[in-house]
DNA sequence: TTGTACGCGTTATCAT
DNA sequence: ATGATAACGCGTACAA
């Protein structure tokens, strides 16, 4: 008989349905004009042959591949994949699938490298990550070469059809109201990294939400981190090392928070009766760290999806949102000051 | 003049060059037999176009592609990541990429999705993660549909040439000997979940270190766990409270150790000075938690490595190894017994 | 509503 | 050592 052993073509259902390579096109590309009678009995025949479009083939027609690339330099391993997930909910079922590309935001041959990456694979589109999602010129660079972008960020940086934000500034004040509830006065914050949105949006909504409550941040209360858990370690260490320490600090990462757990649990610092910490991004170290940590949570993987259909299909409703509403993720890591205070 | 604003194709570089596209393609893939001159005025021309071949026509004309997939249902972000990050390290400055792929091991239509994803993507090669990598039939739907695939497992499950494998059990061995060394004679155990490789591996070499140091495993000693947190949580709080309890558990990885942490000290059960833990893994948590983790560590980033190479490099030296060794990571968790015992 | 002829950018065959 | 021509599998213009 016919039928090789090879996957089946456009040609061979065409041939078995006893219609033109066209009309099958038609009917894969769910065209409005063709009669009932002719789509049903092509959709047969893909059936039986078990016929799948070649997306190589489509993509040199088309001109125009399937493929969505994730651009990283994200030190949260569960964010990224978090982020992985929202975006396979997304292009699930779809001929789309996600190709990865980390990089590294201290090279300086970084958007050499990207323009050479995008132009050889040649994709639909990029979803990128923070910090980097934050470098204009890289947006920039995406809009010249032709490819479509989504921003992830802390804050609405771009377009609405070319950002996904969380409200990292919101979120944080409300964390400062809890601590404020909670009876605290004296707040510590230690900071992220300059240069990261991310890390100034959370710093300001600290001040603003001080300020609000009447509290002074003095110096003595504000220490520099780098996300990282060491940094976290040693700037938690000389806020507690000053003459009159804070009763509460709000750190701007939770791995930051988990240094900071270590520095309270070295001098004897009992978390959270002496000293409550609250962080953020709720990563699984959170709720693994003795005590819980209480931290603000970010729904990345909707997040993620709603960046992905913003690339594939702008048109769905669930694409329009750009912005993400965090919430405070109560754990045990915060209690009312201790009484001398 | 000629030059529009679209990217160059090759006939565009054949015709500048005054060669035929035959000619050029030689170039691209670096045929032998060409004269120096030719290769070199080609090659200028490319240059200064900025000529970049169309991976779509490539992979319609060669009838292959040139994207690696990642297949994993791995509950550890971590993990994941790493391996992403070695595949990177592989395929780096070669036409090459990853994409990924995310399955769900407890679907029963897995096999099929699976099917349809390779059908459909036409891959070049998947490499396949635990837990599902030690699933054979997955390994016998790839070479049913000639799509080369390399298996991540905790023990040569597959030939050489399609696995990269952790040395678990040898490990766990050295890790008992070491807790035997520091004075253990009780030694309880957290296993992993029944089904996985890496489970059995794990505690086989548990039991196998054991015996040889003539030492007893009473089932009061041993507790099943499932790889998550709470469960190492509940399985150590088990141990903990029967009659006589241990003075060190080795837990089958780093999420369970750090339950097992917060069981001790639920129970006043200081770390290590009452008890010594070890865990698997060197995930990012073993060194955040309190006391920082004694663990093993496995080179997941070379591994990683390895497996891409086997795929798009077999003849490279690198791709020859299949066992990658473990070491023991040395922190603040394990400690002599207390003397009572 | 359906079919014909051709183009997408590359590689392979077989000449020369 | 190099070139003309035909694939590869699909989409589109235009005709029927």
């Amino acid at each position: 008989m016919a039928s090789s052993n090879k996957t089946p073509t456009i040609n061979d259902v065409a041939r078995a349905a006893g219609v033109s390579k066209k009309t099958v096109s038609r009917v894969i590309n769910r065209s409005a004009l063709l009669k009932q009678d002719t789509r049903k009995k092509v959709e047969a025949v893909i059936a039986e042959l078990g016929y799948v479009p070649n997306p190589q083939a489509r993509a040199l027609a088309l001109r125009r591949n399937f493929l969505l690339g994730l651009l990283h330099d994200n030190p949260n391993a569960q964010t990224v994949l978090n982020f992985q997930e929202g975006v396979l909910d997304a292009i699930r079922d779809t001929e789309f699938a996600l190709v990865v590309r980390p990089v590294d935001r201290h090279s300086p041959k970084m958007l050499e490298d990207i323009r050479h990456f995008l132009e050889q694979q040649r994709l639909y589109g990029v979803l990128i990550l923070p910090p980097i999602s934050e470098n204009d010129e890289l947006a920039a660079l995406c809009r010249e070469m032709g490819c479509g972008y989504v921003r992830m960020g802390s804050a609405p940086l771009d377009d609405e059809e070319h950002i996904v934000a969380s409200n990292d500034r919101e979120m944080v004040e409300s964390a400062v109201d809890y601590l404020v509830e909670s009876g605290h006065r004296r707040i510590g914050i230690i900071k992220g990294p300059e240069g990261f949105r991310s890390a100034l949006e959370r710093s300001e909504g600290f001040m603003a939400a001080m300020r609000k409550h009447g509290l002074a941040v003095p110096a003595e209360l504000v220490a520099q981190g780098t996300y990282r858990f060491e940094s976290g370690l040693d700037a938690a260490g000389q806020l507690l090392d000053r003459e009159q320490r804070p009763t509460a600090i709000f750190c701007s990462n939770d791995e930051m928070a988990a240094g900071a757990l270590h520095a309270a649990r070295q001098r004897k610092v009992s978390v959270p009766a002496d000293l409550s910490i609250i962080g953020f991004d709720d990563s699984p170290i959170a709720a693994h760290i003795w005590p819980p940590l209480t931290t603000v949570g970010w729904p990345i993987r909707e997040m993620a999806k709603a960046a992905a259909l913003k690339l594939v299909a702008p048109a769905d409703e669930r694409a329009q949102d750009y912005i993400f509403p965090a919430r405070l993720v109560q754990r045990q890591s915060v209690a009312p000051p201790p009484d001398k205070f």
